[in-house]
DNA sequence: ATACCTTTTAAACACCTGTTTGATACTGGT
DNA sequence: ACCAGTATCAAACAGGTGTTTAAAAGGTAT
């Protein structure tokens, strides 16, 4: 008789491997046998893969995405001028918050975020837009009002640049945290990669724009 | 009869299938269906899928690397203050130049690049770090000279940043390229989506130092 | 034409994937 | 004690993967 659920065991182990081995790369027969259940009792519980990992992701975006929806909002709503340091700043604590609700929440969370963004998993990212909309128009809102002078356009590119940055960093950071620690003998926490990730992206989006290259100038003047 | 050799039909049809799906995502009987050749004739000509991946990538790396090394060293040895968007325009030249030796080369270029460090193919970074070692470390050279007042191991994380943005960048950039065309009318080549990135990363490689937030336990030296 | 080497071919190989089946065990309510 | 309803289990399923085999075909120089 196993000491819980069989079901949130499912769910611990497969967040587990899926974090570190991605999703396409975590079968099932993996997750089952780590969890000491039977192979069936995933397609019994959840129904199918796809649908387990939405479950799995589940868990934490009913904690994060209220929380960063109100967090964003908060900061809408101050009205003052707002700069880009503050809306990120506004994006960590939620996510740092995490670790008080999961056992390694930030870190895993993060990961997994990664993992649903650089494997193409379709079915994620629908889900995602469709479950916690709401909360996803809130922050880009906010950005919006933290970046005058940046076009919409030229503004799209920037958040899916830090978008970028962010979740590779993540679905890579224990490989990486692995090398730093041994190139300079430092331990690297989610948190202060976190920290290191917060000038940098917020120098990042609010950069001098580019000059031109649009093909509106050199396409009229050489015919 | 083929109208090329069946290795290089082989190899065009690849490297198109594993930038659009990625490397894992794409089988080999797509790639020789596609090809119109024998199943078999990619391990009798490459020995394996792995092969088969290096030698795609191999094709382009051997023309960039070469040059992007070239280009580094060239700036190293002007000896001035070297500003870090002048190192990543002497990268922009070489990726651009992709394009008069290959057909969309630097396009596929930077896709393929960005399916292999999205994708855990520990086979692709030893391969390009042993046979292509000598340009990274002028790049990495470069860089650091263009970087004065950033710790090493800050550089460190910067650089895996940037390298996640790009390649993170590049291996959706069909998929954003198409939202962004839908949604501001703007068609996005490849050229512009760099002349895009180059300010924004540069303001993010020169950004001010984190507040710093290192645990207690690093009382490394700081040299 | 013979011999020899290279290339192409269809078929099979062994393994792994997510999912389904039908039988068995367990559980709580009447 | 009986009988749902729920949960677990071993086994098989259908399909996909990279790789290997052994035979056939092609080309070339003697």
């Amino acid at each position: 008789m196993p000491r819980v659920d069989t079901k949130t065991r499912i769910l611990d182990v497969a967040e587990q491997l899926f974090a570190e081995h991605g999703f396409n790369d975590t079968s099932l027969r993996m997750i089952t046998s780590a969890a000491e259940v039977n192979l069936a009792s995933v397609n019994y519980h959840f129904g199918s893969k796809k649908s387990l990992i939405q479950a799995v992701l589940a868990r934490y975006l009913d904690v994060f995405m209220p929380n960063i929806r109100s967090a964003m909002e908060q900061l809408s709503e101050a009205g003052q001028p707002l700069a880009m340091p503050e809306v990120m700043s506004g994006c960590v604590a939620p996510l740092l918050a995490l670790d008080s609700s999961f056992e390694r929440g930030t870190a895993t969370f993060m990961q997994l975020l990664g993992r649903g963004y650089t494997e193409k998993q379709g079915h994620l990212r629908r889900f995602i837009t469709e479950q916690y909309g709401d909360a996803l128009q809130a922050f880009m809102a906010t950005v919006r009002l933290a970046t005058p002078g940046v076009p919409d356009n030229e503004l799209f590119w920037r958040l899916h640049f830090t978008l970028g940055t962010i979740v590779f960093t993540m679905a890579s950071s224990t490989a990486l945290s692995e090398i730093a620690e041994s190139d300079f003998g430092e331990k690297n926490s989610m948190e202060s990669l976190i920290h290191r990730l917060v000038p940098y992206l917020a120098a990042a989006m609010t950069a001098p724009l580019p000059t031109v290259k649009q093909p509106s100038q050199s396409a009229a003047s050489a015919a």
